[in-house]
Formats: C-alpha cells, structure tokens, sequence
DNA sequence: ATAATGTCTTTTATCGTGAAAAAACAGTTT
DNA sequence: AAACTGTTTTTTCACGATAAAAGACATTAT
C-alpha cells in the first residue's frame, strides 16, 4: 500500500456534488481547476462515474444520467490525507492526558500505533515542530515540550505583538484596498451569526480564523501571516477539548470582533488598538483557563 | 549505502584532539558525555584507536601511546550530516544565479543531482520552508519564493520587534542573573576583536551570533529564540557572499554592539531602545545593499 | 554499592521501489 | 488556431528494508 488514492476519493465526493446542479459536466480542465486537481485524477473520477452510470462520457460530452444517492460517496474517512490522520492521532494523545512535559516521542511506535510507515511520521513530527511543541534531540528522539502555560503565553505573547501590528496596518490601508469590502461581508457574516448565537455558537471559530487572518495579511509580512498556524492550530485542538461556557465565551467573542471592526473602519488608530487589546485579551484568558496545570506562574 | 557514519567520523576527529592533553582516557561515558554520542560510537571509536596503534585499550586502562597525525584524522567532508550537505548545495543553487521567484523546485532532480535519497531531499524542504524562501504546493512541487527585498524587509521587521523586546527583557533582569557574567565576557571578546580587527575581522559573524542570541534568550519566548535561527542562517549566507568592505562593515558593527552594551548594563530603557535601534538599522542597510534586484520598492 | 564494561535490542537515518497524481506531449475537434 | 481529449513521462508520496547510532540489560571490576 505504497500511496492511498485520497485525492481521488475526496475529488470525486466533492465531484459528486456538481452532478446535482447540471446537465452536463464541463472539459476536464475546467473540472480540474474547480476541484483543484490534475486532469489525471479528473479522468478517473469521470471514469467511475460512467462505470457506476452516472454520467454518460464520450469525449467533450458528458452527460448526467441521474442524481447521486448517498452509497456513491466514499466513505469520509478515506479521504483524509495522511498527514491529516497522523495529526490527529498525534493530537488525541496530546490531550488525552498522560502526556508528560520531557516525555519522548518514538516514531517507530507511533508509526506502528497508527498504522502508517515511519517516513511519514517524521515528515508530520518535522512540519509539526515548528508549533513549539516538540524539540528534537539531535540523532535521537524527539521530547515533548508540552501544552503548558507557559507555551500558551509565549504564544500569546507573540500574538498579541503581530496582531496589534497587522490592526494598525490594516487601519492604515487605503480607502480603495479590497479589504475593506472583505471586512463589510465579514461584518456582516458577525452580525448574523450574533443573532443567532443560540443555536450557531459553534460555527464561531471557523469565522474568528477567517476574520483574523484577513487582519494578519494586511502587514504583508509572511512571518506574521505564517505565524497565524500556530494559532489556528492550537485554537482549532482548543476548541475541540474546552467546551465550558463555550456559547457565553463565543457570544462575548462576537461582539468583541464587532467592535473591533467598527474600530478599524474609523480608522482611528487609538480606538483600533483598544478594541485589539480587549479582544486579545479576553482570548488568551479563555486559552489560559483551559490548560489544566494550575501552578507555576513562574516567569523571569 | 543506507546511513553514513558521520557522527562516527566527526566524534572521532574530535576524539583524536582529547589524545594530544592526557596520557589516557577517561571512561567510555564521560567520553560520550564529552563528544556529544553513544556508548556504541565511542567504542568503534576506542577500537579504531586501538587499531590504529593510538593506544592501548584494555577494559578500563585506555593508555595513549602516540600524538595523532594529520592522516589519523577523516576527511573534513566525510563529517558533515547529510542535511548539511543538502543545504549547502540547495544555498549554492540558490545564490548563484538563475534562481528566480516563482521557479519550481524539483524533489527528484534535486536528490538526483546531489546524489542523495528524495526522502533526505523532502525532510530538509520541510524543515526549510520555515525560513519563509520557499513554499508548497499542495500535492505538487514546491515554489522558490526567492531572496528578495521583500523578504529581508520582512525579516527585518520581525527581528526588530523580536529584538527590541528581547532587549527590554534584557534590562530588566535582576542583578544577579548569570546573563551578566555571560554579557561581560562577550564585551571582553568585543574589545579585544575591535583591537585586532585587521586581521580578524572574519571572526565577528560567529561572535556576532553568539551575541544576538544571548539578547534573545531573556525574551525566555521559544518562538523569539527560535526566529533567530532564520536570522542567523540568513546572515550565515549573507557574510559567504557579500564580501564588500566586510572589514569597515564589522568594524562598525563590533563598536555598535560594545555601545549596545554599555547601554544594557546601564539598565537605561532608553539608552538601550536608542543603541538597538541604531545597531539594526545599520544590519538591514547591510543586508539590504547585497540584494541584487534594485527595482521594485512597491509594499503596501 | 557504584560505576564501569560487555552484549543485546531498539530506534533513527537513509535508500530504493512502486503506486498515485501531476505534468508534458501528441493528436483531434470545433 | 485555440481548446479539448488521448497517451506517455515524470514527479510526488509512502512504504519496507537495512546500516548507523542510541539505548537497555547483564555482567564484572573497584
């Protein structure tokens, strides 16, 4: 099992979808660039779905024969891409406790726990460690640094010095830049999702990455830009595990951003900075609440 | 040819220096503690010592017999890890022309042309995307992104926020934190550089790390520290190629420090600001004036 | 009893290999 | 001739295998 054909596989699912709005399908490059994929690929999906009779192909044509039922799609787990199941399994053990600060990390064990080859778990642990959280050990093992607290305010701490940055930048753009029109849509994705943060609550972080990265691009610096997952990738794992007062936080959240947003578009850099703030603030004391060590708050 | 045993030579070679001070050697864990390997290493390198007729190896007893020389020792080549000569050679593709922004990196051309495996190839990719030079596609090959303008002003942006906090951090630390020992040794190198920097100007880059790194450190942020290493590989590159007014440039750059210095045992806030600021701006028009590109000064 | 040496086991580093996916090339159709 | 389809080549991704290096265990010396 040298590669697993999971682009195919979820091409094809997401391909399955378009069959539902037309006729007929598109040339195979205009397939390719909608799902992101090579023509290859897009000739195996269009493959299968003449085998499986749902489309008719001959050359340009390609006609819809009938609607896909549910026993069409693959299964969603075939989809993932490797590194993406290495993720998560490395995660899960993360944060189902018994994952000591100094604890090594064995490749080969967890190669064979997660039942991939060791080539790809040192591919995942190398782009893994530029988080923060493992250090490798020169020929030998990896050591875990942990989720401590003091991760969660080195990286705060980082945070709060890029995205005050990037706010003033942003702030600072020209009347006829694109974001500005980013913003208005965002703004108003916030006010909807204000209203009903009864029942939506959860689709708050999916906003909150979106409305922070369009902040971050505005220094034009990749390092900060980039800086944003890690971020997103503790907040995404955060989210996951600390659900206490999880509608209250996001509703707080919400109307934090709005502000915040209110405070760009007057393009008054001291109300930009004081929003930035109360915002930062309020989320590195969620994230500081929800890591479990309630000690040392040694710190030089 | 599966794994070189470079880590054998290099201990070796460094082994062989231990020989010219004592009449014997310590035991085989001390010895591994002081070359930085394994119990298994030292003793293939206490047998080919042994082989070689350097000394006499009999459990405990490892008696001396003869200085090494010069053909004891491996070959300088023979020593360096794979990563290391995979960089080296990405970094002469690098700078030596040809290499424009948007051009895409070949995995297999590249392993093929420096004669290693592709793993090897992608792993040092990985690990250096983080430098911000280069990015991937996904499913697809990797993009130069170039050494640009753009780049070092955006490296430099970071390293100055990074380091004027670093600085403050710095100040601040209480008297009798061994930082200021390690400081008044590093201003005693300073000095005695600056008296001899006809000659030994060549030596400032390696001082000029140590030094930075040191600032660095009181941040007591990991992703400050780690930033540096993008820095420091960047200006490792920097000295190899630009070599104009090298000598004026350090000799600048030494008194810069030795004021920065004064600055921060001073614990004046405000002296150090003014000293780091003065001494970065002088870094980034060096940096700036190797860039070949002269044209497009366009940032938002 | 502690710390060394001798021996055996496990893990890491690296390669070659093969299938998946991309990309290049060649031939067709409109 | 521009854009498509058919075909072939190349590259990426992931694996298992193997030597180097680390680490663990057993034995011996001080």
């Amino acid at each position: 099992m040298s590669k697993s054909n999971n682009v195919y596989k979820d091409a094809y699912n997401r391909g399955l979808r378009l069959l539902d709005e037309t006729k007929s399908l598109p040339s195979e490059p205009e397939l390719g660039a909608l799902l992101g994929v090579s023509r290859t690929t897009i000739r195996s999906i269009l493959t299968r779905m003449e085998e499986t009779g749902l489309i008719a192909w001959n050359k340009r044509s390609k006609t819809v024969l009938r609607v896909p039922r549910q026993d069409d799609f693959f299964p969603e787990e075939e989809t993932d891409t490797l590194s993406q199941i290495i993720e998560r399994s490395f995660m899960r053990r993360l944060l189902a406790g018994g994952a000591e600060p100094g604890m090594q990390i064995n490749e080969l064990e967890l190669a064979r726990e997660i039942g991939v080859g060791t080539t790809s778990v040192r591919e995942f642990l190398i782009r893994f460690s530029r988080f923060g959280l493992i250090e490798k050990r020169r020929n030998s093992h990896w050591v875990l640094k942990g989720f401590t607290r003091a991760f969660a305010l080195e990286l705060t701490e980082i945070r709060e010095m890029f995205e005050l940055r990037s706010a003033a930048a942003f702030a600072a753009l020209p009347e006829d830049s694109p974001v500005w029109a980013d913003l208005d849509l965002l703004e108003d994705e916030h006010r909807l999702l204000a209203r009903e943060i009864a029942t939506r609550f959860n689709e708050f972080s999916e906003l909150d990455e979106r409305f922070h990265r369009l902040i971050h691009r505005a220094s034009h610096n990749r390092f900060i830009v980039d800086f944003y997952d890690v971020i997103a990738m503790i907040f995404h794992y955060h989210y996951q595990w600390n659900k206490a007062q999880e509608r209250e936080r996001n509703a707080v959240a919400v109307a934090e951003h709005l502000a915040y947003i209110a405070a760009l578009k007057s393009r008054d850099l001291g109300k930009v900075d004081v929003a930035c703030r109360k915002h930062l603030k309020s989320a590195r004391n969620t994230l500081l609440t929800s890591i479990p060590e309630g000690q040392q708050p040694q710190r030089a």
